[in-house]
DNA sequence: ATTTACTTGACTAAAAAAGTAGGTTTTTGC
DNA sequence: GCAAAAACCTACTTTTTTAGTCAAGTAAAT
């Protein structure tokens, strides 16, 4: 699990599909022109989320890219992953190649908090994230507080 | 936020303070040795960590770095953003100069992700970390099953 | 005084991120 | 059929970050 502006972009961009999907296919060029993304590094991006399935792509005019699930069932998690070669292992990941009992120690509890990160953006939902803002929109046109614990499932 | 091998090196020497932190303070050689980190790469990152009083040194034979504060005052979030510049804010953050109301749409909606995800580091103590591979290693030792929802707090 | 260990700064190589350029297919509408 | 719009593909360049090296210090304890 790794997180730059590259994954920034991507789950960005997926949410841009998310919110103007419903109009059919989206273009690149468009989410290029709200997002202000490159083009070209959008379709290096849009290249994995489509080998991961998380979107699927309309060709000839008119067409574009469109989530391959229900945004409600897309999470941030794999958007991330999708776009991040995944970051290197352990080097004594199992093997039992470490010198004192000392030297696992502190890598295995490194994993253990990279799986805690990674199943806690499990949990959020592209569409999670669009409900949420919706909400806040609305609040903030009425003046009102904002209840998040209710925005989220 | 960022999340990187350099974040992860950080909290792995932080982690390793915590464990050997009780015999007095630890050289960086120690460190080194025991995580197989490059020592000149360690004082780097503790040249962050000491300027954010996440440790405090002692000099001299002898000498080393202990944690400025107890470990379980001591969250994964701070040790991360010590040694990661932060990552640059959105092009228009609340100046107003996004052509559509759309374009900051997913911008506050990244911001809100990434609000979320250091709220949740925030909530990792290192002392939780090492507590909870404690537990794990007294079950390994059993044959036991681990209840990890035991583990943190 | 000497050893040990931290401090600082300059430097380098390699990798990743970000962006560019130019082309090829596929599909649609005229 | 043709032109335009879009995805798709490949190779390249630039910039930034990561990771590490080197060297000349400074400070403290024995």
């Amino acid at each position: 699990m790794r997180l730059t502006t590259r994954g920034r972009y991507a789950v960005t961009a997926m949410l841009d599909l998310a919110i103007h999907g419903d109009k059919g296919p989206i273009s690149l060029a468009d989410i290029s022109d709200r997002q202000e993304i490159s083009l070209s590094y959008l379709e290096q991006l849009f290249a994995k989320l489509r080998q991961q399935e998380l979107v699927s792509s309309v060709r000839g005019p008119g067409g574009g890219y469109r989530l391959s699930r229900c945004s409600d069932d897309i999470n941030v998690a794999e958007i991330i992953d999708a776009v991040n070669e995944s970051i290197d292992a352990t080097s004594c990941n199992g093997k039992g190649n470490c010198h004192k009992g000392d030297i696992c120690l502190t890598h295995h509890l490194w994993g253990d908090l990279s799986r805690q990160i990674h199943r806690f953006l499990s949990g959020i939902t592209l569409d999670s994230l669009v409900h949420q803002h919706e909400l806040q929109l609305v609040s903030l046109q009425q003046g009102g507080q904002v209840d998040f614990s209710a925005a989220c499932e």
